[in-house]
DNA sequence: GACTTGATTTCGGAG
DNA sequence: CTCCGAAGTCAAGTC
């Protein structure tokens, strides 16, 4: 492990460092004063003041202040670093193509500046995704409903993929559409697309004389079954509208 | 400015450090190899490695790896920093309330730990944002096309409030839909909804007997129109099955 | 590459 | 507080 850092370094001696961090390869922390610029999808600009800058060997930049989660200003990963001192300030820029955006860091004062060999050490466990969601339902499909049985999951259509598709006691084809947490009408309006493809599709099926078709009395009764925690007032209005029906789960069991 | 760094520290000075930066309000950086463990509105665990955490007087905590402009872990603003050494480790605990999430860092090694105390400079002016599209709307109204006429921005729906709200040439009612870059079909469905409300607000004022009902032919004849830089192929079918138009322009005049 | 959707999305604003 | 939609969303998987 190789930490290197200087305090309250000149603009040349922290330019050094940073060309060296690059070349190693290394996670890199600046604490400074200084003004930001973007330019690229949007454009900002960013008065002076004291930062956090952090620069990572993937080519992400971020800059954060001593408030919020998210970065004041950043650039993603697949972004090229490079320093200079110009005009009497130390300048740190990082840009990408395509789209082309470039990130600008003006120091006027570096305070602090440390850099570490970082590798791995970045395969995260988590659970309560909507994937675990949907493995508790197929490992228990009379948690939808009894009788409720799973045909295939990411089912194609011409609306994309639906979560899971499966058929009702009656033999009635369903489309599930998950959330692992409490949703609003654009869910509504999701399952509705892929049931409205599907009634579509069945619908063609039948004019062509697909001998399955006896299966089924009615191409309108496939079904829309929204399964998440729980949904809103309006997302309940346009779910009795459509005549789909909620299943209150969450991705893991409760306790 | 302020700043305080140390190289290498045992847990103990590490601790002191820490607790003095939380009393100062810092922000703090931490360079040094851990696990992470989260449980909240998910769970998470995240096994042995050197990464960087930064922890913010606002409560904000975020673990970064060498890769990716998202933190691998993080704490959202609100939550409450702790600092301990158990069990040989240096323990950093972030809590928080509405949800219950608790993110916990355990150090087995500190390679560096700097703070500075940072205020203001929080206040970034962005260009190019949905609303720059709106107000470039409003000013040059033809742009969405020849003698439209807005007449309320954020007009009320039961579907929610609509971005644009105004008449054609031929005084037919038209909603305005903004998207400051490329849209996909979820865009579609958005116009759709406030479309729908809209009509059916129209098409009860006429029951109604309002008089303005002169006005219109037709309640059918609210038009929807969507107006972003381009559209995909699917969100292009969704709109011609509507009836929908789609208008081609960037929030801001290009060059 | 473009497209689609999930996310511990985060964030801000309105009710 | 909840609800709703924007975001330089990011990131992953598929085509």
């Amino acid at each position: 492990m190789t930490v290197t850092s200087v305090h309250d370094p000149s603009h040349r001696e922290a330019l050094w460092e940073l060309e060296d961090a690059f070349e190693r390869g290394d996670l890199i922390s600046v604490f400074g004063r200084c003004t930001v610029s973007y330019e690229g999808r949007a454009a900002s600009d960013l008065g002076d003041g004291d930062r956090l800058l952090v620069l990572k060997p993937d080519g992400a930049a971020l800059v954060h202040t001593d408030e919020g989660r998210q970065p004041v200003n950043w650039q993603p990963p697949g972004s090229e670093h490079r320093a200079a001192v110009r005009g009497g300030r130390l300048r740190v820029r990082s840009t990408r193509t395509n789209p082309d955006e470039t990130l600008t860091v003006r120091f006027s004062d570096v305070h602090h500046l440390s850099a570490m060999s970082v590798t791995g050490g970045r395969d995260l466990t988590l659970h309560g995704s909507e994937e675990d969601l949907r493995t508790r339902i197929l490992e228990r499909p009379e948690l939808v409903e009894p009788g409720f049985e799973p045909r295939e999951v990411e089912r194609p259509s011409s609306a994309g993929p639906m979560d899971v598709f499966g058929v009702d006691a009656d033999g009635t084809p369903v489309v599930v559409e998950l959330k692992r947490r409490r949703v609003g009408p654009d869910a509504v309006g999701q399952l509705a697309r892929y049931v409205r493809a599907l009634r579509e599709e069945l619908g063609v099926e039948e004019r062509d004389g697909d001998d399955s078709a006896a299966d089924r009395d009615d191409t309108s009764t496939v079904r829309g079954v929204l399964v998440a925690p729980s949904i809103t007032d309006r997302a309940a209005e346009r779910l009795a509208e459509r005549g789909f029906d909620h299943v209150a789960l969450e991705p893991t069991p409760g306790e």
